[in-house]
DNA sequence: AGGAATATGGCATACGTATACGCATAGTAT
DNA sequence: ATACTATGCGTATACGTATGCCATATTCCT
């Protein structure tokens, strides 16, 4: 059995086994039509039956195309170790199924966003493109999707979808998504809406949020009050502080927006400590619909976004930036999910 | 920055400039012995001017490794689309940063049981070796485990670590988790414990941990009733169905054990609409700890995987099988987590 | 001092595939 | 019959690196 060495069959044993040369074997299996039919069918069958399959290393260097595609993670701002911000592994497993119906390998790696992870990928043809996937904060990246374009990588990113955007990017409708969520609370009759997230413009998506929230109060000819929004960038701790700083500023407020589930849930836990019941003192409404906002009492409204979706355009940006130099941007709508926190 | 390159640097360039021949720079680049201080100095300067990066397709073809592995899931029974069971991707963050730090590239990919996904890895040099990761059927698994081993392909799965397993195994200690269960639940003064989740043979690690709850009560004079134990797969659906099934049945019973925490969750529900209190009429312990478990009301009671110690050493074995073939397995160990669901 | 052991690095080549090019054969048009 | 295009396949070679083997220079030993 101590057999280790099992002379894996190449694309010679083929052709002599099919008494043709090694070119013809290579083109018959990737398809040319400059094989004959009759041919084509006397190889696949012998290869078939010697369990033959291209060597990947042999294939990509010559052809100077791995059909591999990488996904960076860029971590969270507090890497808790093993806890992965949950959105990112929906998004995970909506890329990955998507990149396999298009037959491509998946090359997956976390990041810091300091580190040089842009050389890593850049030269080394490890894969053919790359798809960029981080909160953090964005100008900070910015230096280095600059360095990328330089040198000609192709690369897509998920987050904001702004027209002068380096490079592709593929993102929610977070301004729809705000918009969707401050219009379901006035239509809830809640008047003193607070948002929890960064607003600035290091980060875009949530900054987008906000606005869109901003757009539907000044709709509805509500006065927007700066001190209801609040700082967190994205863990439940975060959630928690904001709320516990709304109280001690003596805010008034009966409603907040949550930029993430997880500050959501955080913050619905800093209200229920203090006493405040949700809804019936302060409506409240999340971003991401991870799975725990349906775990939690009560469940958690929320903006679904449409990760499917988003996988599949990612994937699909990236693959239309090989053939031509276009770069195809695009926006995904988001969903409103109702649920408890936000009354019956 | 010097005059504009056509073509990316290779390490013929790096040898010109350094005044050496091409060999010369792989060498020393790889930190060989053969090669001067002083010589290598200066190519690795030259080399990080020039950003320089060793072609992966290349330097795989030529030493017949890829520095790669390919982690493999299974899907679940029921693949929902785009939601992945939370086990999974908590081991996948843990497999991801354990082989980054080990200098390993981390190809990722969904399976189907039945497809012949053995094939694609097996001869391509992709990957030097496989991380298998998948609840399912064990039984249709071992055919295609055979297969591997038979074509000296080096892998290494989770699940229940027996002698007599197929290639090395990584898992938890389920029978010493299922006994921390019982022990627990005997604790809180609970007699008749009903078991959710599969225990027969096909689902190895679930009937480790029912044959840990069975030692546990067997230790404490318990006697087992088999009508306790039902069938549940993965789902919150399976967990309901559970429960109803154990009440129609007219079993009486004041705590149940889950054998993951998707089951516990859709048990409590089905618990509390027909007007059974956790914990005060059931107590309720899950298993695997995940994100929502903790978001539950009451909070669930379960027990902690150490995933990352499980995905340090699933990636710690393969490297040991790649050297010689030896076959390392390793059990961990598992952690209860006490909270509201089993009572204060 | 003579010869052996060491250190350093060059030369040739292999890894397995894909593709530019050329060369037949056959079919069609002139 | 010539010339011309299309078809089907072989010849030669390149992709960029790693490594076995050998040549030279250096040091060491007795």
């Amino acid at each position: 059995m101590g057999r280790k060495r099992s002379t894996k069959p190449t694309s010679f044993d083929i052709a002599y086994l099919a008494a043709v040369s090694q070119p013809t074997v290579s083109r018959a299996l990737r398809g040319s039509k400059a094989v004959s039919l009759a041919t084509r069918q006397r190889i696949e069958a012998i290869a078939r039956e010697l369990n033959y399959s291209v060597d990947k290393n042999a294939s990509s260097l010559r052809s100077q195309r791995s059909n591999t595609i990488a996904l960076l993670f860029f971590e969270d701002p507090t890497p808790d170790g093993a806890n992965i911000n949950p959105f990112f592994l929906s998004m995970l497993g909506s890329i990955t199924r998507a990149s396999a119906n298009r037959g491509l390998d998946l090359l997956i790696s976390f990041q810091k966003m300091e580190d040089d992870w842009h050389v890593r990928y850049q030269d080394s043809h490890r894969a053919d493109g790359l798809i960029l996937l981080g909160y953090g904060d964005y100008t900070l990246y910015e230096s280095r999707l600059n360095q990328l374009v330089k040198s000609g990588t192709d690369f897509v990113r998920w987050g904001s979808v702004r027209s002068d955007n380096i490079g592709a990017t593929v993102g929610s409708d977070n301004f729809g998504a705000g918009r969707l969520a401050g219009e379901h609370l006035l239509s809830k009759g809640r008047k003193q809406i607070a948002f929890l997230g960064q607003a600035d413009e290091h980060y875009p998506e949530f900054a987008d949020r906000y606005r869109g929230l901003c757009a539907a109060l000044a709709d509805a000819g509500q006065a927007i009050d700066p001190a209801l929004q609040r700082n967190a960038l994205s863990s439940e701790g975060d959630g928690s502080a904001a709320v516990q700083a709304l109280i001690s500023a003596g805010c008034r407020f009966d409603a907040i927006f949550a930029a993430s589930d997880l500050i959501a849930i955080g913050a619905m836990r800093a209200l229920t400590e203090i006493g405040k019941r949700v809804p019936q003192d302060v409506a409240l409404i999340g971003f991401d619909d991870i799975p725990a906002a349906s775990q939690t009492s009560p469940p958690l409204t929320t903006i679904s976004q449409d990760l499917k979706s988003g996988g599949e355009q990612l994937v699909e940006s990236l693959l239309a930036s090989f053939e031509d130099r276009a770069m195809p941007s695009a926006m995904i709508p988001a969903r409103l999910v109702v649920r408890g926190s936000t009354g019956s």
